[in-house]
DNA sequence: CCCACGACTGAACACCTGTTTAGGCTTTTG
DNA sequence: CAAAAGCCTAAACAGGTGTTCAGTCGTGGG
C-alpha cells in the first residue's frame, strides 16, 4: 500500500480527472471514460466512490471546498458579486473548477442551490459595501435586490454560454469571460445608471398597494 | 390506411406526445416512453420521423410554428417581452409547449438561438414602443438593451425553474409562474426606477474611452 | 378480385451504461 | 516468513439505448 504513487493518490487523481470531464463534457460524462482519463480501470471508482452519484459528490465537495477557500484568499476586489468565477477562471488550473460549476448551474439541483446562496450572501455584503461608499442607491429589500441581481448575472451568463450540452473548451473560457464582460458591459452601465422607467408610477402604485396589505 | 384514426393521424400524435413527455421529463427522454404514451410501437417512430433527432426536428418546428401563430394572435398585451411565455402557460392546453421551450433554453444550441432571436426581436418593438410613448428611456444602442433584458428574463426564470433534471409538473407550471412574477417585482420594479449606480461616473468614463477608440 | 402500398408491430441487433464479482498484486503487519 | 489488508484490474452482468428488419394487417386503385 504505497502512500503517494506518482504525485497524488489514486483517488484524488480520479476525483481531478473527473471533476476535469464532467467540466469539458457535461455531467452525463460516463464513468468509464473518466476511469480512462485517470488511467485505472472503472472498477476502481465503484471501490473508491461507492457508486457513480458518490463521485458526483465527491466532486461536488472539493470544488465546494476549492471555492470557499478561493473566496477567503482573493476577498476585496471590486467589482460584481458573481465576478468570483470570472476572476477564478484566468487563474492557472482553477478553469476545470469554474466549468465543473457551471455545469451545476445549468443543472440545478440541491447543491446548486447552495452555490447560488452562496453568491447571494456574498452579493449582499458587495452591495451594502457601495451603499455605504455612497457609490450605490440602498434597497427596500437588501436581500431580495442581492438575489434579482445574482440571478441576473449568473442566468444572462449561461444563457450567453457557448455549448449548451456540447464539448466546452477550459482553454478559451477566460477569453469567452472577458469578450462577454465586455459586450454586456456598455448596456449594463447604462441601464443601472439612468433609470428605465422614466417615472416612479409603476413603483408608487405597487407600493401603495403592499402597504395597504400589510399596515 | 384511414385518413384519420381517432381523431388524429398518428404522426401528430406521436410528436404531440413527444412534446409532451419532452416537457415532463426533459429532452432526454426515451424514444420507448414516447412510443408508449403515444399508444404506438417504437419502431413506427423510426418509419414516420427516421431517427431520434428527426422527431426532435419535428416537435422543434411545430413548437417554433405554434409559437409564431400565437404570437401574431394575442399581440398588443403590454408587459414584459418575454412574458409570452408567462401568458402562453396559462392558455388551456399550452402549458406543453411552453415547458418544451424552457427545456430546450436548458439545453442551448441552434433552435435555442433562434427562439431567444425571436425574442429579442420582440423586446425591442415593445421597448420602443415605451420610448415613445414617453414612459421609458432611449437607450444608446436599443438592440443591445433588449438583448440584456431578455436575457436577465429568461436566465433568471430558468435559474428558478422548479426541478433541474427530474420531472416538470406542467398543471403547477401556470401557479408557479404567478408566484415566481409576484415574488420578483418588487425588487424588479425598485431598481428599474430608481438607479442602482447613484452617479454617473463609471458610466461616463466608459462613454469618455469608447469615444476615444472610435471617434 | 387482387395486387400493391402504406401503416404498423415485435423481435432482434449492436452498443453503451452503472455496477458486481473474482481474483492477482503489493505492501504492511503480527 | 506468513498472513492479512489494502489497491487494483479484467470480465461479466443486467438493463437501457437508438435503430433495423422481416413480416402482418388493412385499405385504395387497377
Amino acid at each position: 500500500m504505497r502512500s503517494v504513487p506518482d504525485d497524488q493518490t489514486a483517488k484524488a487523481r480520479i476525483r481531478d480527472a473527473a471533476i476535469l470531464r464532467f467540466a469539458q463534457d457535461g455531467l452525463e460524462s460516463s464513468v468509464r471514460s473518466i476511469a480512462a482519463d485517470a488511467g485505472v480501470s472503472a472498477g476502481l471508482i465503484m471501490h473508491h466512490f461507492g457508486s457513480r452519484a458518490g463521485l458526483r459528490r465527491a466532486c461536488d465537495d472539493h470544488v465546494q471546498a476549492a471555492i470557499r477557500e478561493s473566496k477567503s484568499e482573493l476577498m476585496v476586489p471590486d467589482g460584481a458579486p458573481s465576478a468570483l468565477l470570472v476572476q477564478l477562471a484566468q487563474l492557472e488550473g482553477y478553469a476545470p473548477l469554474v466549468g465543473y460549476v457551471l455545469r451545476c448551474l445549468q443543472e440545478g439541483g440541491e447543491f446548486t442551490a447552495q452555490l447560488i446562496e452562496g453568491m447571494v450572501t456574498d452579493a449582499v455584503a458587495y452591495l451594502e459595501e457601495g451603499v455605504e461608499a455612497g457609490t450605490l442607491s440602498p434597497s427596500r429589500d437588501e436581500a431580495a435586490r442581492a438575489r434579482l441581481l445574482t440571478d441576473f448575472a449568473l442566468g444572462s451568463l449561461l444563457l450567453n454560454l457557448p455549448a449548451g450540452r456540447t464539448s466546452l473548451d477550459l482553454d478559451e473560457l477566460p477569453g469567452w469571460f472577458a469578450d462577454y464582460a465586455e459586450r454586456i458591459l456598455p448596456p449594463t452601465l447604462e441601464l443601472f445608471t439612468e433609470p428605465l422607467l422614466k417615472d416612479s408610477s409603476l413603483l408608487d402604485a405597487y407600493l401603495a398597494s403592499s402597504e395597504r396589505n400589510t399596515p
